[in-house]
DNA sequence: GAAAGAATGTTCAATTTTGTACAATCTGGA
DNA sequence: TCCAGATTGTACAAAATTGAACATTCTTTC
């Protein structure tokens, strides 16, 4: 949820059947955020699921100095706030829209209501978020045991596993090297090495991977873990 | 779950009331692992869902080398292997035995009869899974954004917080280190300066914090994100 | 209670990573 | 179209981290 691979995790929309997605649906209301508009802050106390129907959200943390530092995005069918629900947890990120956004904000009580009538959406959540907790082992694993080439290509990677063939991404190398947890300077450096080897391509604003194949056989190759 | 961080997360078994919890108990076939022994290692394709009844298990990585890296512990009445059955995913861990060990292992079959009739154990995997998300991506940010000084801090801190009042870690260093992301090194120097502020203690195998509350305050005023 | 095996504390050179700087390239709006 | 603002690519010195080594302290086992 609150990290680059968090992209393309299979939703919790596309998870439940169409009734219960219809109910869930109707259940809140929907809300209209402008292009960078503040959805949710850190620190807001009151509980309540969010899910995004159109466009995309930025999950992040702003800094001292204002700038907005992303650690992930959203797209459609996507949930977040479930912590403040089931966990009884604060909000630990700023929620920002990416674009003419919808958010369909169900409260507390309207979205427990449905819980409990609707076994299967206590199930979606619960594989969200299996495969959310995956996700964050594998990327922490290659924080820590890989060096920084092989690191970028297995996040890279594993952001296009699941991408749906979508082999573009629209990531600032800024952005993509705070995700990583290294400067600028070295996802640079990395990035070069791996445009080299022909695994990567970028541009403006955007990271491509030309052929994931490619890609695949060289992650496996260089960063297995036996 | 498998991250420091996981010891003394609330229990999956305390979440539950007690009818139910006796159910669980009694829907599987306590096995008996001595100290060291393999519970379940990597690749492991049979699904299930398995919960600590008494004793401990360390949740980690065989290195090439054979010796065992160990990411994460859990205790009494934790659970693992949920991945297997609600997210469909391989197991990505070794599991061993902590000393002499009970692990109720459940069966896939039998652990959906009793999910299907009992709504509360959803609920308790979701809180526990929501949790453990929780405590990867705070423990994320630290390993992105501070310095090791107060990366160590933070971590110690966190795992404290949630403690029940045990001021003591039986981690070796090394361990602590390869969770950090960092060389035991490292880690050492760390530990050194924060042993001269007077917020830790270290011995043998085991690190201490002797008065949680300075710890408290020096964390919130060095690792603080705004 | 000695000896062997583990783990810690520390040092230091080698390596990696960062921060800073600046030129080059790209984008979007005037 | 042109210009201002963003972003990328790269170089290099400064800083942080690592790996290896070794003495020391602690545990366990015989």
């Amino acid at each position: 949820m609150l990290d680059p691979l968090a992209r393309n995790t299979p939703s919790f929309m596309d998870l439940l059947s169409d009734p219960v997605r219809g109910q869930v649906a109707s259940a809140g209301s929907i809300i209209r955020y402008q292009d960078g508009q503040l959805i949710h802050n850190r620190g807001d106390q009151k509980p309540g699921v969010s899910i995004v129907v159109s466009g995309a959200v930025q999950v992040g943390i702003f800094g001292a100095d204002g700038t907005f530092i992303m650690t992930s995005n959203l797209g459609p069918g996507q949930t977040f706030g479930e912590f403040t629900l089931f966990a009884n947890l604060p909000r630990t990120h700023d929620i920002t829209a990416a674009g003419e956004t919808e958010i369909n904000q169900i409260t507390a009580g309207a979205f427990e209501r449905l819980y409990a009538e609707q076994p299967e959406i206590s199930r979606a959540l619960l594989t969200t978020s299996l495969v959310r907790t995956h996700r964050l082992l594998e990327m922490m694993d290659a924080m820590r045991r890989l060096p920084m080439r092989e690191r970028t290509a297995k996040v890279l990677f594993t952001m296009l596993q699941t991408a749906g063939g979508d082999q573009t991404f629209e990531y600032r190398q800024s952005e993509l090297a705070f995700a990583l947890g290294v400067s600028r300077t070295s996802l640079s450096t990395a990035l070069r090495q791996l445009r080299e080897l022909g695994l990567v391509e970028t541009g403006y604003g955007q990271i491509r991977v030309p052929v994931p194949d490619r890609m695949q056989r060289w992650v496996t190759e260089h960063c297995s873990e036996t």
